[in-house]
DNA sequence: TGGATTTCGGATAAAATTCTCCGAATGAGG
DNA sequence: CCTCATTCGGAGAATTTTATCCGAAATCCA
């Protein structure tokens, strides 16, 4: 149910980063700050993710993070393959190291199907999709600010 | 997708009880050897079990934990309110604090479905019947031996 | 009563994840 | 060439999760 912060940041910057006129680098502070997330720690992921080919990365004055070309495709489980590592959709849900069609764990049959809709979903969001949603205003990438969740707390 | 140890542990441990004749206790030290999971933290998983009214437990001779009256009822979403906590069903998958129908992340719309589908499923799991499940010979809960492992990865 | 067996509960260790810091390399612009 | 701003890469700290250890309390049985 449950995704690493890890790969949250990581969907998350590549969001935002679609979310931006291609080309131009991104700083990792604005994204950090634009994100609320600690930036010495999204600097290691936005360097997993170009060591994954997602990302390209400029040093220096005017550096910075772009997508690579065609990287608006991406598709959200291509990150979670890099974040969360390969066996991610392979994993059983209660943890047996063999779990499959000829041999299974009693959740197995019920599991499957559930999983094998998660795994399309992930496979077909795409960065620009999402980026486009969150550009039209009716979504959000980052948490509301404080004020608002304070007044919220108070209706 | 994934649920922590802990989790799997609390769930595999209480359907293995459930396995057993009601009434008569088990072992830590027997279950723990079964599952092939550490006793000791197991015994520390079953203290919250027992503290979340799944579970009896007896001390000395002839001790041991047993379902508590009706717990073979229990569904596998009690259980992870348990261990994952109250939260569990309510976090947003790109992390953001608040992510409601109101104000959400991209993904909201379509992650809902999904979710819906995935608590329907564990409120619907009885430990009574992944029990018998397993009581069938058709569904493990516990890993294969290493050597049916090894005489696998040689095919 | 005393010995054997088991869970209880607290402290602590180990491992994994999350997060920080800093010097070095790189590149832009004066 | 020098300065400044940025990412890179390695080391390591903090936190959370997973795992271990041990004395104490409870219980059975002889």
């Amino acid at each position: 149910m449950i995704l690493s912060r890890t790969s949250q940041y990581a969907i998350q910057a590549l969001i935002f980063i679609a979310t931006r006129p291609p080309g131009e680098p991104v700083l990792n502070r604005e994204i950090a700050s634009y994100l609320n997330v600690p930036p010495a720690y999204l600097a290691k992921i936005m360097q997993s993710l170009c060591k994954g080919n997602l990302l390209y990365s400029y040093r220096g004055r005017l550096g910075g993070f772009c997508l690579r070309e065609g990287a608006e495709k991406t598709v959200l489980m291509q990150i979670l393959l890099l974040t969360e590592g390969p066996s991610f959709t392979q994993d059983c849900v209660l943890g047996l190291k063999v779990c499959s069609d000829a041999t299974a764990c009693p959740m197995h049959t019920k599991w499957l199907p559930i999983k094998k809709k998660v795994v399309a979903l992930l496979n077909e969001q795409t960065l620009e999709k999402l980026a486009r949603a969150v550009q039209t205003g009716k979504y959000r990438l980052s948490d509301l600010p404080a004020s608002l969740l304070a007044s919220m707390r108070r209706t």
